[in-house]
DNA sequence: ACCCAGGGTCATA
DNA sequence: TATGACCATGGG
């Protein structure tokens, strides 16, 4: 099987097991997407979901004009429970003034998607993972997010060689599946986590007479084991 | 007591 | 350009 068919295969796979991971991005509107994305870096959900609440009952979450007006010290202790709460504190208050400068959804989503990506990337605090996650979940832009356990599954099933960039990570899985999808790619992405976060022991066969399998990418490999991690073979 | 999380920035070499 | 320190709380 050529080596860009087996990533259908494996989503064929994902998809058969954990069905359509509707509404996989809980929020109940674009803004609060992006105060997820922020608070999700490098935290599990469940920490984010905790800030999220903090938020949601004191009314903060519902635009970023009213966030910006927070009392700081009110502010972080909503953030608290995410994890690096002063930093993202920093790093919130960062976007919702950019956001509010630029006019807020309205008019960005007139953005075309590159314009609207190289400056969220200037946005401080703002990197690759989030800014895509921005795009594909808040303004529904097919853009492919590449983020830890992608790159564990990218490198346990030998799809790439070497250490490929955020960039040509993004590119790889694009033209990949050479369809340029919203849904598609905010289905993958959501199916690649859930699975990770399963922690699925077994290798399991892909598809019926394929000898593809995934293992386990939940975890990083020991820098000691890194040598030893036997690609899987196709 | 570890290890890890739905990363990003900044200082060094 | 490529590592490393740092950010910080919470769950397994």
């Amino acid at each position: 099987m050529p080596i860009k068919k087996t990533v259908w295969a494996v989503y064929h796979a994902l998809s058969k097991e954990y069905g359509d991971c509707k509404n996989w991005w809980p929020a109940d509107h674009a803004f609060e997407v992006m105060v997820g994305a922020i608070l999700a870096q490098n935290t599990s959900w469940a920490c984010v979901e905790k800030a999220i609440a903090r938020l949601r009952e004191r009314d903060y979450l519902f635009s970023p004009d009213r966030l910006i007006k927070v009392n700081r010290v009110d502010l972080e202790y909503c953030l608290r429970p995410s994890g690096y709460y002063r930093l993202k504190t920093q790093r919130l208050l960062a976007y919702c003034h950019w956001y509010l400068k630029e006019g807020g959804y309205e008019a960005l989503r007139q953005w075309p998607t590159e314009l609207l990506r190289v400056t969220l990337l200037g946005v401080n605090g703002i990197g690759p993972e989030t800014a895509d996650d921005i795009l594909l979940y808040a303004f529904k832009r097919p853009v492919f997010v590449i983020d830890a356990y992608t790159r564990r599954l990218g490198a346990r099933l030998a799809w790439v060689n070497g250490k490929p960039g955020y960039l040509a990570w993004q590119r790889w899985f694009e033209q990949a599946l050479n369809l340029s999808d919203q849904v598609l790619y905010a289905h993958y992405h959501a199916l690649i986590v859930i699975h990770a976060k399963a922690r699925c022991r077994e290798s399991k066969p892909v598809c019926d007479g394929c000898v593809l399998r995934v293992k386990c990418y939940y975890s990083a490999c020991r820098k000691s084991e890194k040598s030893t991690v036997e690609p899987i073979s196709l």
